[in-house]
DNA sequence: AAGTGATTGAAACGCTTGTTTGAAATGGGC
DNA sequence: GCCCATTTCAAACAAGCGTTTCAATCACTT
């Protein structure tokens, strides 16, 4: 019943003061940010206001608490996010750029603690035993969902390996900004940043090349030298 | 003189017994499989085969040695990076492609060490103080060349925000099979992998598509039904 | 109010880490 | 053959790590 508490407090926004759960929250910062490695027990208790015996207590040792924290925010993940409320006849192009800006905005996105998918793009880099499960339960999925939206987009042109490569191209798309976002940064201005960088302009940018790659919209440039 | 005859050696590929290079070569490894964190001095020092007061020896500290490896690994690359021996006259669509093939053969071939890039990759994704002369010496003039080709290839039809974020479309479809390689795995089969997931197939992909995207080559399906 | 199981706390455990020490070994110039 | 600077080595250092201990404290039933 403890559980289903704590579980229930933290689903809502309101601070929890059991403390299995400010380890938890506190220790998903920290790896986030710094690592398995690198991230001390010590510190993870400290900002969580509790002794160091605390996460033996709670969760056996580091290796678990580290574990557990993957898989409950790979968890939150799942529950918020709302796959496919797409209602019937929605034309294809539609349901793409909605993925796009979907994934974007909670690659991006300011809403919901910025560690939960931190931790998630250490695994996808750097792949522990936690990992199966977060692209089972999580990425795959979304993967097969935007197959089968490219699938319906070229009305069944391409095969199942070309439909993955696109599909792939769309992801890594996304992926570098959210990965590779330090370089980006030194690459591209400012300005220009505040303004494109941001979910929506770059989902309509993203979109746009993919259709226009797959000839479902004008290319970004109208032809005047093809050969 | 030992500096000069050092790394005359390491420049070819001749063994050198030299203690500090040893080092660097088994401090690459190490530091680019297991990150700054997790590699140990000891494990570094039992691989090159020295003794553990030899780093402090050769580079005063931990810290120096990683910066040091990371200095060197990416003045290798630039050294062995061809850049741009086009001949006059090179249409902008075969520089494209020459382009994609280049980066995908350092990031995914298996020619030279690979830890070398993958020390190069932990810079990108947690950029140390390393970072910032590997983007401005390697990183920076390859983008700006990426850029200069879309300029040509797209006619300065588009401006240079257009042009960098085309170019980031493009770089983002290569960089995720390096970056996220495993996660890859787990969702295409292994015998596609072997088929498409090698430099030249990839590099005929992203070249296509984005030529398509541009207005430069036929699009993925012959559109049928665009509105 | 006493008793009981769950939780917390300060201190210490053993171990590994990066780093330092000082003596031994090395090797070329006179 | 000796000297001296350079390089190697085993051993030890203090500090920090994850983890454990066990007594003190808490919350709750009887």
């Amino acid at each position: 019943m403890s559980t289903a508490e704590a579980s229930l407090q933290a689903a809502q926004s309101s601070p929890p003061d059991d403390p299995r759960e400010r380890i938890l929250s506190a220790a998903g910062e920290e790896f986030a940010e710094r690592g398995f490695e690198a991230t001390t027990v010590r510190h993870i208790c400290l900002a969580a206001g509790v002794n160091v015996a605390a996460v033996n207590y709670y969760f056996g040792d580091k290796q678990r608490l580290y574990t557990e924290t993957v898989r409950q925010a790979h968890q939150r993940l799942v529950e918020q996010v709302p796959l496919s409320p797409w209602p019937e006849g929605t034309p294809p192009r539609t349901k793409l750029r909605d993925f796009i800006g979907n994934v974007l905005e909670r690659m991006l996105g300011f809403g919901r603690p910025r560690w939960q998918t931190r931790l998630m793009l250490r695994e996808v880099l750097q792949p522990t035993e936690a990992c199966r499960d977060l692209v089972e339960d999580y990425i795959r999925p979304q993967f097969n969902l935007l197959v089968s939206v490219l699938d319906e987009l070229s009305a069944g042109a391409l095969d199942e390996p070309r439909l993955r490569r696109v599909a792939m191209s769309i992801v890594g798309q996304m992926f570098i900004y959210r990965a590779a976002g330090d370089v980006v940064s030194m690459l591209v201005p400012e300005d220009e940043r505040k303004a494109l960088h941001t979910p929506v302009p770059l989902a309509d940018h993203i979109t746009h090349f993919a259709l226009a790659a797959l000839g479902s919209a004008d290319p970004l440039t109208t032809p005047e030298s093809r050969a």
